[in-house]
DNA sequence: GACAACTGGGTACGACGTACGCAACTAGGA
DNA sequence: TCCTAGTTGCGTACGTCGTACCCAGTTGTC
């Protein structure tokens, strides 16, 4: 018996009671720095000792302001949602309302790659996270049943979750391999070769021959998709 | 200068010369003693030091056979997904392909729950993965542009990797909270009611009131949630 | 003034990935 | 047939990680 006692949510364990000394940080404070490194050499690097010594302490210090690590993840997920730059209220035009979350969304994971799909249940009901959710669901409240909206948007926030993923995740393999797309590209060239050669993969051979998405910009690439996707839901709603 | 000499794709790395002692291993060997550990414990338990242990050797003897653990998990990706039970070529009915392509994807990634969602460019020209992505863009060549098949696929694949990803999220809090799905909502319960009475957050409130995809099993869902995604494609296609 | 509740922070433990080194083994060229 | 270069398995060691536990010092309440 006792001890333990691990709660739902973060945000269900107060911060602080007013008994001893003046405590020197704040949770918000810890948040900011963990974010800072997260974003600057990647989530790994936001260790307890280096968030704590960025703020000049101990690494277990950290811990009469936050339960765990796992926690402190949960609260850096729905501070940076903080940096949101949506409106307090839809507009009226569902398609501009989506788009602004798709475009916003994207600008917020390219800033924080560690927080690019995130999707925690402990983080679920963080007061931004429930702000963007009134928006989505707000903007998409013409006339079908929440039902509809929810896969609607699953359908929206899945593409832009997997589209945005996919250049991080090609902008980690570029710095951590140290070499230019096109160094990376040359060095892939035999091996591509041979599998074009093989003939047992002829729809790759047509991407590689065909598409033009890969030589745009990774913005016009994204536009691009992101309208028609707004148009097979247009095709959806009454 | 000279060492290093960091491949692009493990797939371009030869397996071994033919001249010391025969090796006792193989890397098909250790890539499958390293699924079974993170199929039952999740990615994180399968540290080189309980892949080796299961094999009977030590950590380092690994190293012999893949030039680290970043490359030993594209090795488990395209391994796994040999079990994709999907036909050598696409019937020629897109939806049915389609839906085969989403229900193979989440059975697999149930089973396989560390494998939901990776997204690495190091994996993405294993054998499997261009075998899986040859039956998809072949399923969808009905006279589309090659462009437009990447987005609606993207858009499908990325519906799927949401919805799955968050049951296996869900799952995976339930196991190391040691909750029921009942006592986890019940814990939940004073926080959401403080939310709800705050007011702040009609769309929130309609949800748990109205919505009644949360009370559907999962693969009811799932399916549910398909089929829209689906009738959204066939908008989109002549 | 006493005491309970709290503070910052040091030490320690058992994990992790992997660099390095070494004895044992084996194939190719002489 | 023997030599030797290349490769084997694998132990040791280093620097990292999250965090359990402990303790001296600080502060609000009575």
């Amino acid at each position: 018996m006792a001890g333990a006692e691990r709660q739902v949510s973060i945000w269900s364990v107060p911060e602080r009671q007013g008994r001893g000394p003046r405590p020197a940080y704040s949770r918000a404070q810890i948040t900011e720095a963990a974010i800072r490194i997260a974003d600057a050499d990647g989530l790994e690097a936001a260790s307890m000792r280096r968030i704590a010594a960025d703020l000049g302490t101990g690494a277990m210090s950290l811990y009469r302001y936050v339960p765990s690590r796992d926690d402190l993840l949960d609260l850096m997920i729905d501070h940076v949602l903080l940096e949101a730059d949506i409106p307090a209220h839809p507009s009226g035009d569902w398609r501009a309302d989506l788009t602004l979350i798709a475009e916003s969304t994207r600008r917020m994971w390219l800033r924080h790659p560690w927080l690019a799909g995130q999707q925690r249940p402990r983080a679920a009901f963080g007061p931004n996270r429930l702000r963007l959710l009134e928006f989505a669901f707000g903007a998409l409240d013409v006339g079908i049943p929440v039902d509809e909206m929810f896969i609607l948007l699953d359908m929206l926030n899945g593409y832009v979750e997997r589209v945005v993923r996919g250049e991080i995740e090609w902008a980690r393999e570029m710095r951590q391999s140290g070499l230019t797309p096109e160094r990376w590209m040359l060095d892939s060239a035999p091996y591509v070769r041979e599998l074009l050669d093989s003939g047992r993969y002829p729809m790759f051979r047509r991407i590689v021959v065909d598409a033009r998405l890969p030589h745009m910009t990774p913005e016009e690439q994204f536009r691009y998709g992101l309208d028609r996707v707004l148009d097979c839901i247009a095709g959806a709603l009454p």
